[in-house]
DNA sequence: ATTAGCACTCGTATTCATTGAGTGCTAAAC
DNA sequence: GTTTAGCACTCAATGAATACGAGTGCTAAT
């Protein structure tokens, strides 16, 4: 086990190399951290604590920085010792509610102002959990061998999808399907698929297989765990430090933009309420090896909110947990 | 005006410098492209060149690189040899249509087409000319306060947005709201735009507040040259020699994730139909100096589909150009 | 147990000479 | 007159040699 002095020492490390970005000596830990003791004390613990893992030096006769077990001391000291309850919170609310475009549009801003407020790359995501609710359904015919089906759920997510049809269906037959279906709102989403399903295997007859094809795809869009998601904006990575280097840039830009991989990075972290933080290597993939990732979630009516903020290892956990909860109070606020 | 072999020196240099991306010598050009002549001839036309402002010097005694109006001069040499008329076109059409996602997957689709061919950045957009006609509108009651409007314009582009109402309408009567306005399908949005505007003044007392801000966004969205864009993988730019530099890759990425700055960069060059190259300064952002674009659009029904590839000013040209065309092809396939 | 002192390590910055590709010019060749 | 060979010159890039300095580990004194 660490004694006090060790842990003081190692989270001073990594307080300064957050700060700083390079390697920590002995000497300044004890000139701004420890000024009880001399830096030749502090190298003494420093090198048991590279001993056990928690240190590393880039290279011999170097000051050290954080292993990531480092940080995982850290981080979880910082989340202990977060401020519990709502005292200070919000203040962006007003910002996000006067815009009235509808969740997508408050995810937009929302990641926007992650991005803003943390200097990383925000990111927001809304998860349809298996037990969505249909609010309501539609068809609406657009021309002879068009129409569009339009799904709202519960919470205010809205889908559309363009559905070619080999005849032509008036608006009115159109409406009555619809006016049939929508009796099961409020129903699960997964129930309502079985009815459809059974619908088509009964009336449609030679029209079947487009509706079909039409009820899988929409099915693929809002089962599971399909998440609706969005990343701020990533010219600020250009202003990290960390980032300068082009290598460390494209791995986690390549992340970034293959939206299915961020989406089961959330889906494979985001399981719990509340805050989690997921530290370099800690990360399955390997391109975030370099990278962390903060994520709060929230859950209500079978849908997962989830904010996050990835950046360097090294990122301001601080700043970066208290922002996140913030923001996530006010998204909670709006719907 | 330049003689025979002036031209041929000066193509062949861009030639090269497109290929190698270095400084081209005398020597080189000897051996590769004029076998005929010596050295010391082609450095005589080279300094000719040079004085006229075709070509540049990185610094005293060192080869040449080619100046924008040597690249002018070379794209429009490339665009009077295009192959007119279409022999060996589409290809991809199958794979572009087998989706049934509509006008925007389609986009989608054809942006990351172009980034896969070019290995550049792909765009396309689709861009709402003023004469835009509606095709549908519809208001859908979500809950007591919400409802969801949605506009389908002629050519398959749907917009939606949520509406907030301070007080509860019925389904029926926006239905019956929604007949009405729907009489007016095929005429200009801007007309739509006027009746309803009325409408409000109107009918609507006390709720005229919120439906004239809600018309003024969807206005925004569609009237005027609003676009639909989408931008294929700029991870690609990474495998880019030129953008290797981190400074000249921020500058190429800050425009390209400003949607608003891309959407004027089509808008403004885009007017006419065909094939159009905007290299290094010509453009007037200047964050694109080093970079050119090509765009290719089409009009139909009010309208525009552009489709762009933005690269390095030394990208290639001629593969771009063919793939544009073949894609813009296939787009115009599907609607 | 702590600290001061000192020799040692190793990355970084600086300087300086070397190299080589490429030019411009001149004079000879065609 | 045009073309070419030859030569001196320029300048970025490369790499070796050097100095610098931040930081360590160890030992001996407190």
């Amino acid at each position: 086990m660490l004694t006090e002095r060790q842990l003081e020492v190692l989270l001073s490390v990594v307080h300064e190399f957050i700060e700083s970005g390079e390697q920590v000596g002995s000497r300044t830990l004890s000139k701004r951290y420890l000024k009880g003791r001399s830096a030749a004390t502090i190298r003494n613990e420093m090198a048991d604590l590279e001993e056990m893992g928690y240190l590393k030096q880039p290279h011999t006769s170097a000051g050290r920085i954080p292993t990531t077990m480092a940080y995982r001391l850290f981080v979880d000291t910082v989340l202990q010792r977060r401020p519990q309850g709502g005292d200070a919170r919000g203040g962006w609310m007003s910002r996000l509610k006067e815009h009235r475009d509808g969740l997508r549009g408050a995810l937009a801003r929302a990641s926007e102002l992650l991005s803003q407020l943390s200097n990383y790359v925000g990111m927001a995501a809304v998860t349809q959990l298996k037990q969505a609710r249909l609010n309501k359904i539609d068809f609406i015919r657009v021309d002879t061998s068009h129409f569009l089906l339009l799904v709202i759920l519960d919470g205010g997510v809205v889908h559309h999808r363009m559905v070619s049809m080999p005849c032509d269906l008036s608006q009115d037959s159109l409406e009555d399907l619809s006016r049939k279906i929508n009796t099961f709102a409020g129903y699960q989403w997964s129930d309502v698929r079985e009815i459809l399903q059974s619908y088509i295997l009964q009336g449609l007859g030679e029209y079947a297989d487009s509706c079909r094809q039409a009820l899988d795809d929409l099915d693929n869009m809002l089962a599971g765990e399909q998440t609706t998601l969005l990343t701020g904006s990533l010219a600020r990575l250009f202003d990290v430090p960390d980032f300068q280097d082009i290598g460390r840039f494209r791995a986690l830009f390549s992340i970034l933009e293959q939206e299915g991989e961020l989406a089961r990075l959330l889906s494979g972290y985001g399981q719990k309420d509340g805050i989690g933080v997921i530290i370099g290597e800690e990360n399955k993939v390997p391109e975030l090896e370099d990278c962390s990732v903060v994520l709060s979630s929230s859950i209500s009516d079978g849908t997962r909110t989830t904010l996050g903020v990835i950046g360097p290892k090294r990122m301001n956990y601080e700043k970066v947990i208290s922002v996140l909860d913030r923001v996530l109070c006010d998204i909670d606020g709006i719907r």
